[in-house]
RNA sequence: CGGAGUGUAGCGCAGUCUGGUAGCGCACCUGGUUUGGGACCAGGGGGUCGAAGGUUCGAGUCCUUUCACUCCGACCA
């Protein structure tokens, strides 16, 4: 491709909104166009070429894989998501509409319901089975913030697969070959990773495994573990039962006036105990379906801290929001002197599962300006679940090790679903004993354009972008330095059409702009390989530069198209 | 959703307080010079000033309404 005849609006401003590398240099490069909508993005030439480049990467593998490309309609009937239960559960992020008829559609982010649909209609046997499926193709989800660029935007495209099969042994083993196909797939893609165990979110079931690409910049906090391969997202981590040095404070169990005490810190300062013996409770308002909701307390030990995402959990709920004091006050309780003990009835409330039987514990009064002390957790009537979030220094509960964290860029989830779709939507097979039933499944999804943004975020330098060699758009960057310059001109037009003949993609800037300028172009879009011809031209000499590390070699002019060539077909 | 802020040329912004011919930089077009680190000179094109209503002889500017976008927050009772 000739860089004179390529759309590419490279610019030296940075969009006053971008903050994060790869929004900044998608932009500025040329990849990617705003749509001055939030959250929605143009993909230029060099943009698509990039996508379709990563797009065949997944697709190559998964069909190495066994696995069937479709493609589903774009628009979903909300028929189909009213009968998984799903239209209400999914919430805001859903965009909804309605055609001339008034009839219900959504715009899907994600496809269960098309494939299991498609699957009920088509799949009758145990001997059709098992089957993977999978589309590359738009999605949309009305997200809350979208920001970021490709990394959060509203539009977006994604790999969604759906396996079918006759038994859960069965499902498990796609499950375990998605999970080395993925691998396989970041791997070529150039990019350093990690598997880690997750929530499964809105789209449901058990067993789930996210792949995070290590980034200072991710929007996930994963905790790992520094002494063995353990690693989950926040959401999902567990860690050994923690452990207090500190002895439990020896108090009676009675009433203490404890006017303007009511934060773990004034509680800690005021009764000279660790936290560890205090009794934290976090209210927040649990909306379920159909405009339902109730305040939900939830109990933690004074050390810990609430993990939103099992609280939700934990209550079935689908979505946690804050309450204020007002609320709170009309509910019965009593803002910073709140404690499972006493409470008016018909409050729900949860405890983390450690509390199970806790005793000496310091717990709110129920009553302004009091607090219990030695109060002890035996025998009261709650839910018990894990609720509070794994810190940095709690002990790894496989191998004894210290876990920390790091922050992660989810570009891959997969679930075991079971069937949890396919029952409700009737989608059955019939066994060798002619018995009906429902089928397992597993379903999977790659963020094809967030992986470009996360190849970016990985993959940088103060200059541009640096793409990896199976993301690049172009293999090689031919730069002219004068075009007026025969000698240099035609030998960049036979170095181009050597490259090309040997079906290597190359960029050849023949533009008149000035050196400067061509170069900075180049380090700004991040070909992995260039060629320079300059001025030394006049001595036989050319450079051959690669991206990374800008690293540059002298070579004889008339040795170029032999050392490209070695190069580039060495990948 | 809570708080703050911004809408003026493709992009980045000034002008609004104090009403009076719509501006600057980048980008773009023409001509010329220049060619190893985002050049220079000269000339030029491009705007329903987010939208609607109001006040006024006159509104980018003042008033009302509305829409959109951006940023921060939405664990520590």
């Amino acid at each position: 491709m000739r860089f004179s005849r390529l759309l590419v609006p490279t610019t030296k401003e940075t969009p006053n909104d971008a903050t994060l590398a790869s929004h900044i240099f998608l932009i500025r490069g040329g990849f990617i166009q705003s749509v001055g909508g939030s959250g929605l993005y143009n993909f230029l030439p060099l943009g698509k070429r990039v996508l379709d480049k990563v797009r065949n990467v997944v697709k190559e593998e998964l069909d190495k894989a066994g696995c069937q490309e479709v493609s589903l309609a774009f628009v979903t009937p909300a028929s189909l998501w009213q009968e998984s239960g799903r239209f209400e559960k999914y919430g805001k992020e859903l965009l909804r509409f309605r055609d001339r008829k008034e009839n219900d559609f959504v715009l899907g982010p994600t496809h269960e319901e098309m494939m299991v649909n498609l699957v009920r209609q088509s799949v009758k046997s145990y001997k059709q089975l098992p089957l993977n499926l999978y589309q590359i193709n738009l999605k949309f989800r009305d997200e809350i913030r979208p920001r970021f660029g490709l990394m959060r935007g509203r539009e977006f495209l994604m790999k969604d697969g759906y396996s079918f099969h006759a038994s859960e042994e069965d499902m498990k083993r796609e499950f375990d070959l998605m999970e080395e196909t993925y691998k396989r797939i970041f791997t070529r893609l150039g990019l350093e990773f990690r598997v880690v165990e997750a929530d499964s979110g809105a789209i449901g079931g058990s067993g789930s495994k996210e792949f995070m690409v290590l980034a200072g910049s991710g929007e996930d906090t994963i905790v790992v573990c520094e002494g063995c391969d353990y690693g989950a997202n926040i959401e999902a981590a567990v860690r050994q039962e923690k452990v207090c040095e500190a002895p439990a404070p020896t108090l009676a169990n009675e009433k203490v006036h404890t006017p303007n005490v009511t934060t773990i810190e004034d509680l800690v300062a005021h009764f000279k105990v660790d936290p560890y013996y205090l009794l934290k409770t976090v209210a927040m308002r649990a909306l379920y379906d159909e405009g339902k909701s109730e305040i939900v307390l939830f109990v933690i030990r004074g050390s810990d801290t609430l993990q939103e995402v099992k609280a939700c959990n934990a209550v079935d709920a689908n979505e946690l929001i804050e309450v204020n004091d007002e609320e709170l006050e009309e509910a019965g309780l009593t803002p910073g002197y709140m404690s499972p003990m006493g409470l008016p009835s018909g409050v729900r409330v949860v405890i983390d599962e450690t509390l199970k039987g806790a005793s000496d514990m310091i717990c709110g009064g129920n009553e302004v300006g009091y607090h219990m002390t030695g109060v002890s957790l035996e025998g009261v009537d709650a839910l018990y679940e894990d609720i509070v979030a794994v810190q940095e220094g709690d002990t790894c509960a496989k191998c004894g090790g210290r876990l920390r964290y790091t922050k992660g860029i989810e570009v891959g989830h997969i679930f075991q679903l079971g069937t949890r779709y396919s029952q409700p939507l009737g989608c059955t097979f019939l066994d060798e004993n002619g018995k009906a039933k429902p089928m397992e499944m597993g379903t999977y999804g790659i963020g094809v354009s967030r992986l470009l943004a996360a190849i970016i975020e990985q993959h940088h330098d103060e200059k541009g972008c640096i793409w990896t060699e199976a993301s690049a758009p172009f293999r090689l960057h031919i730069i002219v330095s004068n075009i007026k310059d025969e000698a240099q001109l035609a030998l960049g037009e036979k170095l181009y059409e050597a490259m090309q003949a040997k079906g290597i993609e190359v960029l050849f800037d023949d533009r008149k702009d000035r050196f400067g300028a061509k170069m900075k172009d180049y380090e700004l879009i991040g070909i992995p390989h260039a060629v320079v011809i300059g001025k030394k031209l006049s001595d036989g000499l050319v450079e051959f530069v690669t991206r990374e590390g800008l690293v540059k070699e002298e070579v004889a002019a008339d040795e170029i198209i032999t050392v490209a060539e070695e190069r580039l077909c060495s990948y």
